[in-house]
DNA sequence: TGACACCTGCGT
DNA sequence: ACGCAGGTGTCA
């Protein structure tokens, strides 16, 4: 479900509820597998009774900082969510962790398709962790130089790369879609074969989808909730992802398509991305520079 | 790079 | 009944 728009709109509002709070009790529920790290009896010792002392995203892991030191991440994977509800509060269906607060809250955490995962990371850990992550698209210092460098170092199809955490990280299958269709790019390309301009062009569209997926609270296809239980208000905002093949392509009237790349439903519109009819010349090299 | 696994639910 | 889903891990 969710990728970096979400996943920071989680973080955003449920920083307030939790920034300053005890947790007093951590109860796991019967599908324990949600734990990844340490063993589940230790993750809940070791967190039970610290203070959260701050929140922050890590590509698509929302990072709960502790007064001990150590750090949780959470993974939402497809159908996680996490909320802060009162106590009393009826405990919903696919309910697999309950955090209790001091001043009487619970952070909840439910899972429909339980492939949501959690650690507990001590402050090693977390540095070999967060380094074992790619880039992170909206940092200030993630330059289009980088991420030209960057494509031009990998012999990727480009949709799978954009995917894949360890070369930039809080991409998914929708935001891949729409940035690529904005920079006009089929999925298909493999990434040294992109032009100076394309790969520019492309880390622009990355960044304005993620940061207008942002402003709009995340994209709610169907599960996605903000720590609020709020659904995002992005659907609207999506050009390409959402279109059902077929349908006419906003941009040029013809007809879009639905691929399989890397066993990832992709959304395009074959015109407007086209594949360069002469790969010869897509990668731009230096010497026709002048042209 | 692909095939399949992990899970449940929804739309056709 | 079948295919599909916002993600990732493992295996060949």
């Amino acid at each position: 479900m969710p990728e970096l728009p979400e996943v920071e709109t989680v973080t955003r509002t449920l920083a307030p509820l939790l920034c300053g709070r005890r947790i007093e009790q951590v109860d796991i529920g019967a599908y324990t597998r949600c734990i990844a790290a340490p063993d589940p009896a230790s993750f809940a010792a070791r967190i039970a009774g610290r203070m959260v002392t701050n929140l922050a995203r890590r590509g698509k892991f929302i990072v709960i900082g502790l007064d001990s030191g150590d750090r949780v991440t959470v993974h939402l994977r497809m159908t996680g969510e996490l909320a802060v509800t009162a106590p009393d509060a009826p405990i919903p269906q696919h309910t697999h962790l309950v955090m209790e607060l001091s001043e009487g809250d619970q952070l909840r955490y439910t899972d429909v398709r339980k492939f949501g995962r959690w650690s507990l990371l001590s402050p090693d850990e977390y540095e070999a962790f967060s380094a074992s992550l790619g880039a992170e698209p909206l940092d200030p210092l993630f330059t289009p130089e980088q991420f030209r460098d960057m494509l031009w170092s990998r012999k990727r199809i480009l949709k799978p790369l954009l995917l894949d955490q360890t070369f930039i990280t809080g991409i998914g299958n929708i935001y891949a879609d729409e940035a690529l269709f904005r920079a006009r790019i089929h999925p298909g390309r493999r990434s040294h074969e992109l032009s100076e301009a394309e790969s520019v062009a492309l880390y622009h569209t990355i960044r304005n989808v993620l940061t207008g997926a942002l402003a709009h609270r995340g994209t709610t296809l169907r599960n996605y909730r903000d720590g609020n239980g709020q659904p995002g208000e992005n659907l609207a905002q999506l050009r390409i992802y959402s279109r059902n093949a077929g349908d006419p392509c906003d941009e040029c009237g013809n007809p879009v398509a639905r691929l399989v790349i890397g066993q990832r439903g992709t959304m395009l519109c074959p015109v407007c991305q086209a594949l360069p009819q002469n790969p010869e010349v897509a990668r731009a090299p230096d010497s026709s520079r002048s042209g």
